[in-house]
DNA sequence: ACCTGAACACCGTTCAAGT
DNA sequence: ACCTGAACACCGTTCAAGT
């Protein structure tokens, strides 16, 4: 059926919105958001920056754009789990953690996702189908609205970590020695620091486990939310 | 004693790190972390851009030292709480809101501190406050490290909005009417905005008090620390 | 020792010109 | 209808030149 199938089809595929969204998103995966520029972004797809604008507003049109694409891959992973038993805590759990999988490998999103001024209807299904949950579990509106906002990012499997190290997942020198020389007035993080090495010995470095303890938060919270809600 | 009063003096002050420091921080706070830019601060110093390389290495310098500035400021409006009590949860509780207070005055001061490779001196000492009050509540080691996750960016007194509207205090036009297209798919939102509206009639967009959401959520963790700790 | 002007290598974006 | 080259107004930064 196919007439062409060399591999220089690619490189004559017509330029469109999608083709566009997908090599921007690839873009920002294996090089960062950074790395995203138009100039960039039409090199890989083998075109001047400048025709680009033929098919898309500007760059903004793009990163909404690109947050609409990474929302819908959430949602198509997450659909399996609707209503999927009658416990709001568990179903709530399974999709946030299921988001989260998705969010590993955009790791650029939750940033973009902040900048945006307008909203995405993508985003907007996603949070839609947590309130489902929580309405469905019997939380009033009233407490389910509290819920999302303490859930904040970690809704979406994601906590936005000050000094999180998944870009450089060492502690570079300059700062492990500012910790080494200043330890004496850091008393508590020089304590943390040693029961750190004691169970890991080989790294200053990886401290923490991100999946364990976003698991640990998530789960406070959402033990949290289980006594509000039988006390209501 | 000043043989000099007169207004002009600000202007033949010299340059130094920290009359920098100080302009870019204002510049900041007035017009937002995107103005921030080496010629925009250099006319707000009554001097070229270039000569700002003078007294720092470079932007990233500036940003390195104004995170240290503001967690100063943060370091110095708590530590009247330190020790003020036995009770490592109301401590920590009334810490977390004078911080929070400081990062108000300078809401770009959680996403620079984001982007910091290296770790800031002051910022460290304020979490080593933190772990302070919770080792000496009688956290364990673990157990304090968890709660340090457990709490992310409100340990500064930050929540780390997605769709923060702290920029512009409404919903876009553009929003409001995509949010009213597709109420049908957005079921639980649109049950949402009916009882914020029932509330506050000619708001679609005041729908969440920061304040108390952010207590709320500040509480729901704190409990939950507290269960953990009672059961440990 | 400090400040400056011109320049460089990047941005996003516009626009007239090509096919 | 789509793509391009040159250009514009911005970045951060370097460097030789001024005082």
């Amino acid at each position: 059926m196919a007439t062409r199938t060399d591999e220089s089809v690619a490189a004559r595929t017509p330029l469109s919105r999608d083709r566009i969204l997908s090599a921007a998103i690839e873009l920002a995966d294996e090089e960062g958001i950074d790395a995203l520029t138009m100039r960039n972004l039409g090199r890989r797809l083998g075109v001047e920056a400048m025709s680009l604008y033929n098919h898309v507003d500007n760059k903004e049109d793009i990163l909404d754009g690109i947050v609409d694409v990474v929302a819908n891959e959430m949602n198509a992973a997450v659909t399996e789990f609707d209503g999927s038993s009658g416990e709001w805590k568990s179903e709530l759990r399974r999709r946030i953690l299921a988001a989260r999988q998705v969010l590993l490998r955009h790791k650029w999103a939750p940033g973009v996702i902040e900048t945006r001024s307008a909203m995405s209807l993508p985003v907007l299904e996603y949070y839609d189908g947590v309130i489902g949950i929580l309405r469905r579990g019997g939380f009033s509106v009233d407490l389910g609205h509290h819920a999302m906002h303490a859930l904040g990012s970690r809704v979406i499997g994601f906590t936005q970590e000050l000094y999180d190290d998944s870009q450089n997942d060492t502690i570079d020198e300059a700062s492990a020695a500012m910790l080494e020389r200043h330890m004496d007035r850091l008393p508590y993080i020089a304590e943390l620091a040693a029961a750190a090495l004691h169970v890991d010995p080989d790294s200053t470095l990886g401290w923490c486990d991100d999946q364990t303890e976003f698991e640990f938060s998530l789960d406070l919270i959402l033990d949290g939310l289980e006594r509000l809600h039988a006390a209501s």
